[in-house]
RNA sequence: GGUCCCAUCGUCUAGCGGCCCAGGACGUCGGCCUCUCACGCCGAAAACACGGGUUCGAUUCCCGUUGGGACCA
């Protein structure tokens, strides 16, 4: 094994894997984690695998991982070796491998270099707590590494349940971190520590090492959080024979209070964007953006560039504080680049879950209508707010309208605006200047004063799209009924 | 408590000893465009946490302090 890892590493065959726990849904933080080590592969002409990492029976389920695999696959990441694509180093579930942690756990203890110990949480929590009180670190004590073999038989001869512990020689523990630089920890602060649990579950950093191991990574890219796992992870591969990966560790995204992101900082989980109508590219886009800067300061990319810019190298050392704001901005922009067919579709669902009338209006009209308010939205989800002015139910006359028809003028325009109407077959964007300029002549005014009372009667709002977008959309009926209700609410 | 990581405008960042009285982007403010809002364009305010070194010269290297964070849990 320790051979191919090295034929692997010498003939440069990249192999990097995304592994999160199915315990929830699919959040920012690790989505980012995702996409760096997708990105690393991609560019790298290598292998991307996905491992579930689901040992924690009680919080792990199916419904997380389907949810989790669906964002990834949303935000247009695939795999090469995981769950639905088979590989030659499966299965790719943890709950899958136990048996393979047993055998590596049972060959360190055969070895000498792991031990029994029955110490009970309790007894372990109790220890823990005395140390902390007393002001020195909590670190496993060595109670059962040299425990005699009477002590053993009667241990288990009472019944009490066995972890396996591995032993730690105090050492300095030294590693070349591809974002971080050099790291360097102290051995010993880390105490003997369990790589399989009295049921006989693989501890997290034990299953790691062996699943990155036989799964040949080449490059562990990883959240910081795992940072000070490192070193117990370097002494197991070290002690197991493996030849260990290089280890990249990726800044934290944090909320503005730089504590990590969690839901109190408002949304943070893939499905949450993507419902609030957020593109997978902008939101892709963005991730990259938090702690990853391109070499010529671009900012707006597609997964396609982003792929062919991205580099290890250029990644940042220091946690990134989430900015919706900023979001909003790269969305927009994803949002301008997309054609008219493309918009019908994504907005669609969106505007039928605002309860926006889709089906009878038509597509041209609609296609109008979305080009319309297109540049005025952030996000899919605002489309139908901006939208609900076009149609009879769900707009109303706001009271700073109301006032702007309450003056002479205001009425003049009306009244012009319906003789004018009654006059034309329909509005088109061709007759639309024929009808304001006659208008105009008829009323006596011209701009903020012409404009302004039309845009009040017909929207209900001082603020909009483009008047003749406004007429066009309306039509001559739907324009001349709201042109009379105004009059006669004014009068 | 120990170990470890981090520290440039409000935010994301560029900077890998002189190009920097620090550049870009979001946001903010002002202007232009314009019937309004938005878009777009133009402009402004805004930062090297602090203290020691090293050096002819530090944002950049070293040490300490402070602050934030992770892990041990």
């Amino acid at each position: 094994m320790a051979r191919s890892a090295v034929k692997n590493f010498m003939e440069n065959r990249i192999r990097v894997r995304f592994a999160p726990s199915p315990t929830g849904l699919l959040h920012v933080g690790n989505a980012r984690t995702a996409l760096f080590n997708f990105f690393f592969a991609r560019k790298k002409g290598g292998t991307f695998i996905l491992r579930l990492e689901d040992t924690d029976m009680e919080r792990s389920s199916a419904e997380a991982e389907g949810a989790i695999l669906n964002d990834l696959k949303w935000l247009g990441i695939d795999w090469d070796e995981g769950p639905g694509q088979p590989g030659e180093h499966g299965p790719y579930r943890q709950s899958e491998r136990l048996e393979t942690y047993r055998r590596y756990g049972g060959e360190l203890l055969k070895k000498g270099e792991a031990y029994r110990c029955y110490c009970t949480p309790e007894e372990l929590e109790e220890k823990k707590k005395r140390s902390l009180a007393r002001g020195i670190p909590p670190k496993y004590d060595g109670r059962c590494r040299n425990l005699s073999a009477e002590e053993e038989r009667s241990f288990s001869a009472a019944g009490r349940p066995a972890s396996l512990r591995f032993k730690v020689e105090a050492r300095t523990v030294e590693f070349q971190d591809l974002v971080k630089g050099k790291v360097s920890f102290d051995g010993q602060g880390i105490g003997d520590f369990i790589i399989l649990r009295s049921d006989g579950v693989a501890s997290y950093n034990f299953a790691v090492v062996v699943d990155d191991a036989l799964m040949q990574i080449t490059q562990v890219i990883r959240g910081e959080d795992h940072l000070a796992n490192t070193p117990r992870q370097l002494l197991l591969y070290k002690t197991l024979g493996f030849l260990p990966p290089q280890f990249a560790h990726l800044p934290l995204i944090v909320g503005p209070d730089r504590a990590p992101l969690s839901k109190r900082h408002g949304t943070t989980a893939v499905a949450h964007f993507r419902e609030e109508g957020y593109l997978a590219e902008a939101l892709v886009n963005y991730l990259a953006l938090l702690g990853w800067s391109s070499e010529d300061a671009e900012e707006i990319f597609s997964l396609e560039k982003l792929i062919g810019k991205f580099s290890l190298g250029r990644v940042s050392r220091s946690p990134a504080i989430f900015n919706y704001e900023k979001l909003k901005w790269v969305n927009r922009n994803h949002m301008k680049g997309l054609s008219g067919e493309k918009r019908l579709e994504l907005a669609w669902p969106f505007l039928k879950k605002k309860g926006i009338n889709v089906d009878d209006v038509g597509v041209a009209w609609l296609n109008t209508a979305l080009e319309t308010v297109w540049e005025e939205v952030d996000n899919l989800n605002q489309l139908a707010d901006h939208l609900t002015v076009f149609f009879e139910d769900g707009w109303k006359m706001d009271p700073e309208a109301q006032d702007l028809l309450q003056k002479e003028e205001g009425r003049r325009v009306l009244k012009g605006l319906i003789d004018e109407l009654r006059t034309v077959e329909e509005i088109t964007p061709e007759n639309y200047k024929l009808i304001i300029f006659s208008l105009a002549k008829r009323a006596g005014l011209s701009g903020r004063g012409l404009y302004m009372p039309l845009r009040a009667a017909l929207t209900g709002k001082i603020h909009g799209p483009e008047l003749e977008k406004v007429f066009v959309l309306l039509g001559k009926e739907k324009t001349l009924k709201r042109a009379e209700a105004a009059l006669a609410k004014a009068e």
